[in-house]
DNA sequence: AATTCTTGTGAAGAAAAATTATCACTTTTC
DNA sequence: GAAAAGTGATAATTTTTCTTCACAAGAATT
């Protein structure tokens, strides 16, 4: 059962909420602000978090970045009643998966609502991908070495990857590109050029983040 | 030299805010629509776009998911005559590193840009250098898990990570628990309670990206 | 007070996996 | 036809992981 957790401090409208939630098939919860908001999350997991943005004690704002840092999956939507471009840019930014402005047609926020958990469902699938070969791949330092050639210089064929890691045996360098082809982080083209996967671009991307800490 | 290309309908906006980047100390060019600044992106590399969402031929709204999907290193800030709160949002879904409403004063132009240049840099900023005992460490799927139940429960003692990890020989988690330790991922507090040290912290965060693609 | 159980740590050798070196071969290019 | 590019398989080597034993500190039990 997917589960909702319903943040407002207007006791009426959180509620509401709940009732309209649960009539959709939701398992929906409420806290009261920010504050009771974490609480609930440390204590039970959520999929999709309805936060109002203010609010006495912790409001929304405020309380967004935290629950993003601890719990990148949780998808959350804010809720506000001064709606201003400069805000829904905001909370945005501060990692927002979607954003809605008081009063809004309960409709619109069951679409809204369905919408995240849609995307949070594609990307949970491609968990299934097994993580295991790609970090076991990512271990090597010759073909991390391989995959940020490979961002530089879009395409390379075999013994120009093999000159510029500047290694003699080129034998060793095939057994490190085919281990990167069966992890799916390269591929080849017709003209047997190598270049990063999809999959294998978006991995270059995190390491950037990684290496910069 | 930070190369910024603007993309704008309107040549006089155009001119002007070249003009102010130059004298700004940034390098920039300039586009008159999307299929022009996708031209541009192609044979020459931007650090930053600055895009119009509202232009004859391609706009910037359909033009933005096409820049972000080729090159997601490269900001794209949005500007825009009519501001409404959906729009925004709209743009921030597709990828817009920000969001600013025309008429702007240059210098908010010119603060917005730089902080998401300075966003790029630290991002931007890592080679690949001594990760080695990190990505080493994370090629583990038993030490992975041990990173991502000390994100769940913040504190954990050395039995309990044992237990929850569904391992009967203890002395193999110790053995996991010290290249852990070693790798500078997790630490102890006097206590002897294991807990993610801030570089733990900020892999397991990447680890969540990185696990979504 | 002695002992038993749980927790926590370390280390050496065995087993498994990853990496390297070597050889053998095909295809492409000049 | 010779040189270079490219691929694959196997054995040797190195590294990683697992197993087993050994030991110490603190709590709980007798």
């Amino acid at each position: 059962m997917t589960k909702i957790l319903v943040v407002d401090d207007d006791q009426d409208l959180r509620e509401n909420l709940v009732e309209v939630l649960s009539d959709a098939d939701f398992s929906p919860d409420s806290a009261g602000d920010g504050h009771e908001a974490i609480e609930k999350l440390a204590s039970d997991k959520f999929d999709l978090v309805l936060l109002d943005s203010i609010m006495p004690g912790m409001g929304g704002m405020e309380t967004l970045p935290l629950i993003k840092r601890k719990y990148p999956k949780t998808k959350v939507i804010m809720l506000t009643a001064f709606s201003t471009v400069d805000g829904a840019v905001e909370a945005m930014r501060k990692g927002a998966d979607d954003y809605i402005t008081k009063p809004f047609k309960i409709n619109d926020l069951l679409v809204t609502v369905r919408r995240c958990l849609e995307e949070a469902k594609f990307v949970a699938c491609g968990e299934m991908l097994n993580m295991d070969d790609t970090f076991k791949c990512l271990a090597n330092s010759t073909r991390r070495k391989t995959l940020s050639l490979l961002k530089e210089h879009d395409k390379l064929r075999f013994m120009d990857i093999t000159r510029k890691l500047d290694i003699n045996d080129h034998t060793k360098v095939n057994f490190h590109l085919k281990i990167l082809k069966d992890a799916a982080l390269l591929e080849q083209d017709g003209r047997k050029y190598y270049q990063l996967s999809a999959k294998g671009n978006k991995i270059i991307e995190c390491l950037g983040t990684i290496t910069s800490c």
